[in-house]
DNA sequence: ATTTTATTGAAAATGATTATCATTATAAGA
DNA sequence: TCTTATAATGATAATCATTTTCAATAAAAT
């Protein structure tokens, strides 16, 4: 098939592009979700079977350093990861998390006001201990519309 | 010895005032820092060693349902807690966590400033994404300052 | 085509947390 | 004070996500 737009990364890098690399970023690519690894996993063994967890698992952590996805940690046990798509920061969309059902909600609402805010805020905090901040995450946790209904 | 002040609150609740309880509250309250259950498995077990990390777990938990203690998930596999002492939300201060020594800032500063641009987020966020909020975290992740200082 | 070595997959290891279950100890009642 | 019912405990095994190990495979340089 024709040249992906991550390949010259790979190579630039000194990095192999394989078949499984290559699934892993379709998946990736063609999810707007918060997939787990073992989300990934099973999305990229009805490609291509022969893949395993472990490689799924590698690749990702290779991705990560690559700056090419995002992982995050919701609190429930297992990690999401998310391409950047070209994104330097995760901060432009924050998330919503049902603790009953693992729902994840992205809000890119109010972001700017929050953004604002956030700088101001870590400017300060740097200087005050000492303190080089390279990132920060907001969550909220609660009930989504579908669980909240389900409590009364 | 004297009747601590959670007593009446087990007594309420049913629960029985055990030893295990006793030394698991008397090391959170004495550290004002953020253990994990094998951080308090470990001074308990100095000053009781029959008590198991199992018992930790289950009277973690414990306290978490009365509302005795906070729990926190920092990103790093291991969870942290930490005693309420009276307050009923966690949202009172906030973190700093160096990604590299994994230590732990609590910070007070500014957050009256970020209470109130939050609960109007909330407001806004909880009326469009038809999402009942319960909780929220913010945290900040870099470089503290002698890990800063190491990279140099 | 051959060779070098990065990459892979299966399997085992890890580390935090949870479940099981027989034993023990709390606290209520005789 | 002496039962007695049962909540709580601790040792052990089980889970579950993630890592490590290592021999086999495949990408890409020669």
């Amino acid at each position: 098939g024709p040249a992906k737009w991550w390949h010259g990364e790979f190579r630039g890098c000194g990095y192999r592009i394989t078949i499984p690399r290559q699934i892993i970023l379709q998946v990736l690519d063609e999810s707007k979700e918060h997939l787990s690894a073992e989300d990934i996993y099973l999305k990229v063994h009805n490609i291509y079977p022969a893949i395993g967890l472990t490689t799924v698992y590698r690749t990702l952590d290779l991705l990560i350093n690559m700056g090419l996805i995002f992982k995050f940690d919701f609190g429930d046990g297992r990690a999401r990861y998310e391409l950047t798509r070209g994104t330097k920061e995760p901060s432009h969309h924050h998330h919503l998390i049902c603790t009953k059902c693992g729902r994840i909600i992205d809000y890119t609402d109010f972001v700017d006001e929050e953004l604002e805010l956030l700088k101001k805020t870590e400017k300060e905090l740097s200087k005050k201990y000492n303190f080089e901040i390279k990132n920060h995450t907001i969550q909220f946790y609660g009930l989504c519309d579908k669980c909240s209904d389900k409590e009364k």
